[in-house]
DNA sequence: ATAAAAACTAAACAGTTGTTTGAATTAAAC
DNA sequence: GTTTAATTCAAACAACTGTTTAGTTTTTAT
């Protein structure tokens, strides 16, 4: 069996059955709050499925991470080449990370809550690499709207990011709080919320950033 | 020694000890990752003193919460009642967030990390009060700059704090790869990018999404 | 100096942790 | 149909978890 870290998903049944389970208790309960045993019991396999398949439980939390974040690249690459003004592109490049991250809140919790204390640098290589990715995309959008004029110069781009996600995660990280200081009872008017009031509040405070007003 | 700074907080010595390194680590390794015994070592305490002390690992880090965070409400307060323009207010409001949390880091990580998660729910009362207030001194702040005129009554008010707060925790939660990216190679370096640089992104920012421009 | 209270300790408790083992079962190859 | 390989399992492993106990030392009050 390969007990390797596999760079394609090239998972079997059984492995994304496992690891999918491993997706909804580690966002749940953190990566240390939860046990394997856990993880078989919630997924009806044997406890010594997980060191078979993926030889510990830090290589299934590293498989898991390769399992989700793959295909990321693509999407933003063919928003790149689409013909549209830059603003447009940024407010499509917002929507683009908040629906991604939305629908697949469990491992960009994961990312975010274990991918920054110390112990778990020797994974962040990967991760950092698709970051760093993001980042000249979205300088790429920036620096043609800078060219048109349309964008102001004096902008910290590295910083803008932060912005975006930021605000999100600083949301969604508080959802009970916010669930209750503005009435989203229903998981549907909490989506719906994101969906609409944030995702607007953010594009309108990048745009707001960027536009030039002379 | 000096016995008269403690004057707020009602606990010993010892206990502060106790809480101090809880700070340390629990920053560094989360709650879950951090054993009692791995304190007592640091600390050089017996395990049994913070049960003694404290009750429990659980109510350790309730008494960690309110050793930190029970002044931040004075701050705010008297940052209120400064005879200043709304959008000075505001400047000065992000800046006395950013030190605070800066030179607090390791009671706000926690913070961030563990009060997500549903089982910490019933330990979220305290810390949501202190949020709501918060919120309605910066809500005090945005009125009373819509009714001058300056600020744009179509804000979100609620989501500015996400903006503010996030963009700073997702900064600061991705400290190695901004350090890479930026080229911070001393702490100095970093505290003062944060000082300068990220303080005035952040307000830049909210600036640019309250100031009405005809 | 003596008694009561507080502080502290080593050891034990009962669970849980991640991982390995060796045998049993199932599937694939011949 | 037999052999070989892959999969699954219960049980055991040693180490670690939070907490309690019962006894000792230190401090405080009288």
């Amino acid at each position: 069996m390969n007990k390797s870290i596999q760079l394609k998903s090239n998972f079997n049944e059984k492995q994304i059955q496992i690891l999918e389970v491993a997706e909804t208790l580690f966002a749940e309960k953190g990566f240390d709050g939860t046990s394997i045993r856990n993880i078989a019991k919630v997924a009806k396999i044997n406890v010594a499925m997980v060191s078979y398949y993926f030889g510990s439980k830090e290589r299934l939390l590293e498989s898991l991470i390769v399992y989700r974040t793959s295909d990321l690249k693509n999407q933003l690459d063919n928003l790149l080449q689409e013909d549209l003004e830059p603003i447009d592109k940024i407010n499509k490049l917002i929507e683009l990370y908040i629906n991604r991250i939305n629908s697949n809140r469990g491992i960009y919790r994961i990312l975010h809550f274990e991918f920054t204390s110390k112990k778990r640098e020797q994974n962040l290589q990967a991760f950092s690499e698709l970051k760093k990715g993001n980042l000249k995309s979205l300088e790429t959008i920036i620096e043609e709207g800078q060219k048109k004029g349309i964008f102001r110069k004096d902008v910290i781009i590295p910083l803008i990011t932060p912005t975006i996600l930021g605000t999100f995660f600083h949301f969604h990280m508080n959802k009970p709080f916010f669930e209750n200081l503005l009435n989203l009872k229903t998981e549907d008017l909490y989506n719906n919320y994101i969906k609409t009031n944030l995702t607007k509040h953010i594009q309108q405070t990048i745009k707001a950033l960027l536009i030039y007003e002379s």
